[in-house]
DNA sequence: GCCAACGTTGGC
DNA sequence: GCCAACGTTGGC
């Protein structure tokens, strides 16, 4: 069992269109960087637990706990001229980037906020501070109980 | 809108 | 393989 924390801008895909998914389920997709990717279709796992976490946005934090239901698969939309994921150099023998399938957990009563996040010092060597870009991000069982239990 | 950090591209 | 130029992310 591993636990992540994935990216995602409110105005383009929050925690609020996921509670009203099908299911309350969706397709994660779109991750266009070599190291989330790899992370996506090498190391994350059907039960693996994942922090839904609002980026570039007012109030950034972490919006609740989604979990892993589809293990990666190539991601549709780099084949589909159509799309902004469209990647001219992927083909379906030698596909580039990856997708899967997430459902949601719960969504937190309140956002937990950046700010709290940072005030922690047990949260102090987190990946998400070291390495303030990727959107998939690796935690620590620690940093995640840290996590869950600032959530009332 | 600004800027720091860092990833990608392309010339050589 | 190096490195400058450029693009993207994401907090503020």
């Amino acid at each position: 069992m591993n636990y992540w924390l994935f990216k995602s801008e409110p105005d383009v895909y929050g925690i609020d269109q996921l509670a009203k998914a099908p299911g309350q389920r969706c397709r994660w997709d779109g991750i266009r960087n070599y190291q989330a990717r790899n992370h996506l279709r090498d190391d994350v796992k059907v039960g693996d637990l994942i922090l839904f976490y609002h980026s570039s946005c007012p109030r950034p934090g972490v919006a609740g706990v989604m979990e892993v239901v589809q293990a990666a698969y190539p991601d549709p939309a780099q084949f589909d001229p159509e799309s902004d994921y469209h990647d001219p150099k992927a083909t379906e023998e030698n596909p580039r980037w990856y997708a899967l399938d997430v459902k949601l957990v719960k969504k937190f009563a309140q956002l937990l906020p950046l700010s709290e996040l940072k005030a922690q010092p047990q949260l102090a060597d987190m990946a998400l501070f070291k390495q303030g870009r990727l959107s998939v991000v690796p935690l620590t069982e620690a940093e995640w109980r840290t996590i869950l239990s600032l959530e009332e």
